[in-house]
DNA sequence: GTCTATATTTGGATAGAC
DNA sequence: GTCTATCCAAATATAGAC
């Protein structure tokens, strides 16, 4: 499954971010990520002390990227002459479009986040608002920006719509399926597209 | 929990329907829920025969009554003398804002339809394409006849967004918080009003 | 750091009395 | 229909050798 030139924690890492989409964080047990890795089953209580924890590395692990993207796009966004709303879309959308095309289990980890939303964990969701949450707020900010006159939880409302909206295509959750004639790239590329004429529109009506 | 002139049968059906929401399938056990709808253990497999059809159960329940009142509300948008975009999306939407309001368990099973869009179960998929995408397609082609020069993968696309809207703020995903001065009932149905103009926006956008 | 072996808990399901 | 008691499989976690 995983090549061997990875460590034994990365391979946990990834075996548990593969099945952890596939049946959730209590349907998948250490026995089949440890199987799947190829390690021991002690090794997870080794390297993570607990399998709560591993769940937790499982986020930090992309969360850090996805967020270091998404706020140097945003950056390069507003730094154009005139800078545009798609263009701040696409900096929220086109890193997780990214993400869930560019690693080995870049798109299950999609389904992964999309479980997290479910869950409602306390735990979680702390964790989440903690590394997502600045994020959120930056963005929120460069829209306003584009939206002078709008209300601040109208706003807010609208981008809670655009996460569910990316979330639940990105996961591939919707009846849309990849017809065989085009490529896993250009299917989600052409729905990141989409989603942004559509959440641009949505977001400058009055 | 649960008043004593429900049956034991309805009683199951209502504890599974929290508990799965809080916990999810796997992470919910036989022995949380009979404990909370206070019947044997014994009792589901009696009822029920085993914890897959208990699941199922929880949605058919639920589903049929949300799909009765989706096509009813669609009749109704479609039969006035000049419909309206919006009127076929609150036909969409308010049934299922009203599902989370209405009844006792209503909340939780929005939460409970989002896990089964996150489980990627093939046999949980095929029973709520059974049920749901009939539904779906009819409002496709209610939509199209607003939207005659649409691409119909644009279309579809934008109804998977729709959804993932719907689904993610009516089981309270994100970070929006009801304010202590409004009531939950207006909180959703403010969501469910910020929602349509939304999307009908989105919709319309060239 | 990694393994085997095992302690301990919890799960789904069922048998059989009432 | 409902209960008690129980079987058996699977789970997390840990102890201790290497």
């Amino acid at each position: 499954m995983n090549a061997p030139h990875f460590s034994t924690k990365e391979r946990i890492l990834g075996a548990a971010e593969t099945l952890f989409a596939q049946h959730g964080f209590a349907g998948a047990s250490l026995r089949q990520v440890t199987a799947a890795a190829n390690v021991n089953l002690a090794a997870v209580n080794y390297h993570f002390g607990s399998k709560d924890n591993l769940i937790e590395e499982v986020f930090r692990r992309r969360l850090d990227e996805l967020n270091v993207r998404r706020l140097a796009a945003l950056k390069n966004a507003l730094a154009a002459d005139e800078p545009k709303l798609e263009d701040v879309l696409g900096a929220f959308i086109r890193p997780a479009l990214e993400l869930s095309l560019d690693h080995e289990g870049g798109h299950a980890f999609m389904r992964v986040l999309a479980r997290a939303f479910a869950e409602h964990d306390e735990r979680l969701r702390k964790f989440l608002s903690d590394n997502y949450g600045h994020v959120l707020r930056e963005f929120a900010t460069a829209f306003a920006g584009f939206l002078p006159h709008m209300d601040k939880e109208e706003l807010y409302w609208r981008l809670d719509f655009i996460t569910g909206a990316l979330t639940h295509s990105m996961a591939d959750f919707g009846p849309m399926r990849r017809r065989s004639q085009v490529s896993e790239e250009s299917h989600r590329e052409r729905a990141a597209a989409h989603l942004i004429r559509f959440a641009a529109a949505g977001l400058r009506t009055a």
